[in-house]
RNA sequence: GCCGGAGUGGCGGAAUAGGCAGACGCACCGGACUUAAAAUCCGGCGGUUCGUGAGAACUGUACCGGUUCGACCCCGGUCUCCGGUACCA
């Protein structure tokens, strides 16, 4: 063997030769157990950073361990190569995106290659590609021919930097997800998904998921964020109007003493119009669209609002209320409009205590401490009705659902269930997308492109200004079409899709990636599907995730996708830090992937990254902690040296008898390794457990080395055993050690080792002997003896016999393999 | 505010089912090898107190309390930090 650890060759010979030999392509051998083990495709933003190297090690580490247990490992990779960040570049550059996105591509293409990371190259997508974004286009026209894609002109949010709309979702504390920049409100026509038709579903379904991180669940379900409670209709006095409210308190109906119409109502200008109150109204509404998302939405700003003129009539008992607006309700939630209860909701009653509004409670809540005829603060809580006329002296609870009954029954209102999730806004005024492909005429509407004409190709004669309304009407071929129904002249759609849609369905493109006559074909997505462990990051918990489990509803509904669910199994890994900060350029805190692996190499990196922290915790990036990351191969690559001899004289059937203690004891190091580093990683996920586990092994094997009589064979098994338990992590080290101890097939394709337990016992072990619950003494007893003979055995050592002399034993509790514990008095 | 999670040596972390707290690694300290350094190997390493010493006693998993023979783990309360969400009626 070679004297020295020289990763730099070692790693470019088995990267060589593993793409050489097509060693990580993957059959659709149907015969075979399959497992499907995804990591989330990168956007090719032009090189790998450290949150990859772990997002993508994890990955590989589960990919290697399940193919060597013999499972049909399904492992791809791809590109989520639609983006702003190709568009600025060609404006910034005048690179056009394609080129930019593809030599991106090319760089981490080679740097996951260099990572060793065994993905099946020959089922590589791109979503920029006409061979994958035509069956984006064709999901969109199945959206739009069974209802579900619909487009409406609405108050948008609208990023003046990024010059395009968002949805709901990309708008994060009032400013752009992407850039920063403060977002603001713009009235466009634009195409919308009816995910909202999928809410209860999306929401119902969340709790099958049982191997997914509750955390993530939960951030689902309040997302989604269901409500029950009831519509009701008021009338307003003197017109013919009825206004229809949203309210998940019906049994607070009594309590009612003012409404309030969000500022965008519909019904507000008839109601005002003519009255004195038109102009306040109008002025009002002006001060508000001033406001931005951020100072609209912040909870610090004060209540505002204003009293129209008008009246509406409770339907319960035919008191008057006035009728206000204000800025604390939304237009695009319920109906836009809200019963106001100041003694039971704290918002109403800040707002009643600012305009001076009655405070009449309806519910009790049996505390002397609260004087509900001035109250200090809304009274949320549970309790009897009161001032309710036939409903007194119920529980609230119980009047809700009396109430709900007695207005259904007189039909002013009806039980209904509310959403937060809106739909979903999906149009971009951005040229580096998916083309939506829809055609407006003037006679038949908005139309699909018939499927036999997809896919709707990016033009290429577009200038980037990165101005103005999408780049696409800058083509002279692209806008100007035929309508498909009636053949006159017609205009292409010439916005672009949210890149979100191009990421809901690649999972499901990998089973079957060069179809061109269908999305894919049935039998392979119902062989590969689902995705058996999906790992990314957290911050893909609400939106990518959501967004794919509506995509494979829908295709499961329309008899496409075999599983309403996509990931069976979720992990989301922590972020990677330096000095407790995320890394990030402008901190000035970025280790890049290439410094470490040209200073230490692939396997270290990966070693690290696993070693350091679980999966899901963050990861502080510690150069001391590569290297002894660094120092640990060495030393395994120094101890397959030194028993080279032992491996290749020793024959594979020497017999292995396992004489000495020191045998005994490598042995059962030798069969726990085996057994923990199994459970690690293909239960637990806990890389780095496994992976002390295996230092432990090595520093067994290091002490029994030099011991007289060393047994061979049992030598030669537990480097071996050693070698391939490491190899999922540090593969290219532990492939040369493998051929040079004279193998010609790749480490990959051996089976997974397994383990004895019978081994895992010694003839002895110890035991912790403890007075009152404290650790006192430790015994040495026989492998295998019941609590009783252990009680007896203690009490007759000397030792323990004389710390429990002259005392009163009251309990003896014997855990077998653990420890006894006597319970004494005196 | 609401929801979720976390809090263990100097540091990253371990303890998988209520049973010896601190595995494994980093840093540090001491020793061997070396002319020397690096590398490597061996040993030590929660705290306090006592002891010349091998060692001994006490204490210790954010804090207070409870259940239990026994609690990092279960229960009640408090604090701090992180993440999500935020006028959703």
């Amino acid at each position: 063997m070679n004297e020295k650890y020289n990763f730099i060759e070692i790693e470019k010979k088995w990267q060589r030769k593993w793409e050489a030999d097509g060693l990580f392509k993957t059959p659709d051998d149907t015969d075979r157990e399959k497992y499907y083990i995804l990591e989330m495709f990168p956007y090719p933003s032009g090189k790998l950073h450290m949150g990859h190297v772990r997002n993508y090690s994890i990955g590989d580490v589960a990919s290697r361990y399940l193919r060597m247990k013999g499972y049909n490992v399904l492992h791809p990779m791809g590109w989520d190569a639609f983006g702003l960040p190709a568009e600025n570049a060609a404006i910034k550059n005048g690179i056009h995106p394609d080129v930019w996105t593809k030599e991106n591509m090319a760089e981490m293409r080679s740097q996951l290659k260099e990572l060793g990371l065994n993905y099946d190259w020959d089922r590589e997508v791109a979503t920029c590609t006409p061979e994958y974004y035509k069956w984006t286009q064709w999901i969109f026209i199945q959206f739009f021919k069974h209802g579900l894609a619909y487009k409406k002109k609405n108050p948008v949010n609208f990023c003046p930097s990024c010059e395009t709309v968002l949805a709901n979702e990309q708008v994060v504390d009032g400013v752009c997800d992407r850039c920063g920049t403060p977002v603001g409100k713009k009235d466009l026509d634009q195409w919308y998904l009816k995910i909202t038709d999928y809410a209860g579903k999306l929401l119902d379904d969340i709790e099958g998921l049982s191997d997914w991180p509750n955390k993530v669940k939960v951030m689902q379900q309040n997302w989604i964020g269901r409500s029950y409670g009831a519509e009701v209709q008021f009338k307003i006095e003197g017109s013919e109007k009825l206004l229809d409210i949203f309210t998940t308190r019906p049994d607070t109906l009594f309590g009612v003493t003012y409404m309030v119409l969000a500022p965008e109502h519909p019904l507000l200008s008839e109601l005002v119009s003519g009255t004195e109150y038109e102009a306040k109204v109008e002025e009002f509404k002006d001060k508000l669209q001033y406001l931005s998302d951020i100072d609209r939405t912040s909870t610090t700003l004060e209540k505002d609002g204003l009293f129209i003129g008008r009246h509406a009539i409770n339907p319960l008992n035919g008191a008057l209320v006035p009728i206000y607006i204000a800025n604390y309700v939304l237009m695009d939630y319920g109906t836009g409009a809200i019963m106001a209860v100041p003694a039971h909701d704290t918002r109403d009653f800040d707002f009643a205590k600012k305009y001076d509004i009655e405070i009449i409670p309806v519910i009790d809540p049996h505390n002397d401490e609260i004087d509900l005829e001035n109250l200090s603060e809304a009274f949320v809580a549970e309790g009897t009705m009161i001032n309710s006329g036939a409903f007194d002296g119920l529980s609230n609870k119980e009047g809700m659902k009396k109430i709900t009954e007695f207005i259904e029954k007189e039909g002013f209102g009806k039980a209904t269930t509310n959403y937060r999730l809106r739909d979903w806004l999906i149009s971009r005024q951005r040229y580096w997308g998916t083309p939506i492909p829809m055609v407006y005429c003037e006679n038949c509407g908005w139309q699909p492109v018939p499927e036999h004409e997809l896919p709707v190709l990016l033009p290429t004669d577009v200038k980037f200004t990165g101005k103005g309304e999408s780049p696409l009407t800058t083509s002279e071929s692209f806008k100007e079409t035929v309508c498909p129904i009636c053949g006159e002249k017609a205009t292409r759609e010439i916005d672009t899709m949210d890149t979100f849609l191009d990421s809901s369905w690649y999972f499901l493109r990998y089973a079957d990636p060069k179809n061109s006559q269908r999305i894919f074909d049935k039998e392979k997505v119902n062989y590969w599907m689902p995705v058996d462990q999906y790992i990314g990051g957290v911050e893909h918990a609400i939106l990518h995730l959501l967004y794919a489990r509506f995509f494979t509803k829908f295709l499961y509904d329309i008899g496409e996708a075999p599983t309403s669910e996509p990931f069976k199994r979720l992990l989301t890994q922590g972020m990677v830090l330096k000095d407790g900060k995320k890394m990030s350029k402008s901190v000035g805190n970025v280790v890049s992937p290439e410094e470490i692996i040209s200073k230490y190499g692939a396997d270290t990196a990966r070693l690290f990254i696993l070693f350091a922290s679980p999966p899901e915790k963050e990861l502080e990036w510690s150069d001391e902690g590569v290297e002894g990351s660094y120092r640990f191969i060495t030393r395994v690559y120094r101890l397959a040296q030194r028993l080279y001899d032992v491996v290749v004289f020793t024959p594979d059937d020497a017999a292995m008898e396992l004489v000495s203690e020191g045998d005994k004891v490598l042995n059962r190091a030798l069969n726990l390794a085996v057994k923990k580093v199994g459970a690690d990683i293909g239960e637990r996920y806990n890389f780095n457990t496994a992976i002390s586990a295996i230092m432990e092994l090595v520093n067994a094997i290091n002490k029994y080395r030099d011991d007289d009589g060393a047994n061979a064979a049992l030598l030669k098994r537990s480097v071996c055993t050693l070698i391939t338990i490491l190899s999922p992590f540090t593969p290219h080290v532990c492939e040369e050690i493998w051929a040079e101890y004279g193998h010609s097939t790749s480490i990959l394709d051996e089976a997974w080792p397994s383990y004895d337990e019978s081994a895992l016992l010694l003839d002895t072990e110890e035991i912790a002997v403890q007075i009152n619950g404290k650790l006192k003494a430790k015994l040495v007893v026989p492998s295998g003896v019941g609590a009783d003979e252990l009680v007896s055995l203690a009490l007759s050592d000397e030792e323990v016999s004389g710390l429990v002399s002259g005392k009163e034993i009251v309990k003896k509790i014997g855990v077998p393999g653990r420890l006894v514990n006597f319970v004494v008095k005196g």
